[in-house]
DNA sequence: GGGTTATTTAAAAACTTTTTTAAAAAAAAT
DNA sequence: ATTTTTTTTAAAAAAGTTTTTAAATAACCC
């Protein structure tokens, strides 16, 4: 899960990325609405954080450009108690949800939970295959009921590649979802993380995460 | 499916490359103006990715050309955010969409999806032939509802062939569309991957793909 | 803050698969 | 019947993947 955060202070950007990468997510930051505007219409993310006060734009023309350039990436608008913002205004501008700050990281996950629980998406929290469980929630692994302990990346790489359970992704996708803008595109780290997933998964034979030459990675998920 | 990328960033354009091969497209490139209007002219691309800051020709100026030339393939321009482009001046010079720079591979993605969907062409995505089922979309091959694992080239020469079924494509053709510019004419590489094909898809009897000599080849697809 | 440990990235070598080439055998055309 | 074209097989070359090792970066702990 990716998210971007736009927001001025950047104290906060910083409190806030710490807090959102212990749970296992890659983040993004913008200081302006310039910037994040543009970073929101250019890259794929599960959540924008969106600060509603801002340099150069503000977060409520921010979100309407997003929406303009087609995007319906969830918004979570993080506001000061000052800001007096009606349900309508948020509506209009296309904003999924706000939270009044200050407000503790547990408030800002269950609303961020609840926003991107949408019908659609399939958001089933647990997998089991074979001997292997995994919990995307708490983010663990299992196996034999044992707890394998994997490392945030390797995490990352594993979720993206359930949530594209029995389909080719690509390494270009890889890199678009799970690694943040300052990568390498040729970079070979992707190979050597999977191959410390295919270790700690004991998939030697690989039925779980298979290579498709020339196209990608696909992970095998039947029942 | 083959594309053309009009780039000069040979960065821009070894990203593009490796994200649109793994995706089962084939690319030729070009790294100006004047080699990319050439190869638009005297190839037949299925669709055109053209940056608009280019030496030797502008953008602009590359796609009139091509228009000019009675060639209608597809042009999708990729601008950068300081290029002020309206609409009406792309209109103008006969491009069908751009897109902004950066954008993530899904956006360009979609658009390429956007500007191909004509309603002249058939775009069925799942073929069945008797016991066998061909997604394009997804690049599966199944027989009997069992997956048979193609590498890229045949499964291009195969898309090839069923968006052609039932016509004779001459090897002259084929090479055109499912090879990129480097290949050796007088190559016999066609033959061994109709043969592998043939063999994949258990068609000894060559029911699904026929030979007519000093013609091509033939995909017969009936009902 | 400085030292230690763990994680991530990078580079290179080993290995595997795919693609191309070459050449002989079989089939079709003149 | 001979020439041309196509099929088949095998092997070389190219492309792609895995694995190992080392370096850089980030996280942790006192």
């Amino acid at each position: 899960m990716k998210i971007l955060i736009i927001e001025d202070d950047i104290s906060i950007r910083n409190v806030l990325r710490l807090s959102l990468e212990s749970k296992g997510f890659v983040v993004d930051e913008a200081g302006d609405g310039d910037t994040g505007s543009y970073l929101a219409r250019t890259n794929s993310y599960d959540v924008i954080l969106l600060d509603n006060i801002l340099p150069k734009k503000l977060g409520g023309f921010v979100c309407k450009e997003i929406r303009e350039a087609g995007k319906n990436t969830p918004i979570l608008v993080l506001s000061s108690k000052q800001e007096v913002l009606t349900k309508v205004q948020l509506l209009n501008t296309g904003v999924d949800d706000y939270i009044t700050k200050p407000f503790s990281f547990e408030e800002l996950m269950a609303r961020m939970r609840a926003i991107t629980r949408r019908p659609n998406v399939l958001m089933r929290q647990i997998y089991t295959f074979k001997d292997i469980e995994i919990n995307i929630h708490s983010q663990i692994v299992k196996r034999k009921n044992k707890e394998i302990y994997l490392t945030r990346k390797e995490f990352s790489l594993l979720e993206y590649l359930i949530k594209n359970q029995n389909n080719v992704v690509s390494r270009g996708e890889i890199l678009e979802h799970v690694w943040d803008m300052s990568i390498d595109p040729f970079s070979n780290t992707i190979e050597t993380h999977i191959m410390n997933l295919r270790k700690k998964l004991h998939d030697t034979k690989r039925l779980l995460i298979s290579s498709i030459p020339g196209r990608g990675y696909k992970f095998n998920f039947k029942q």
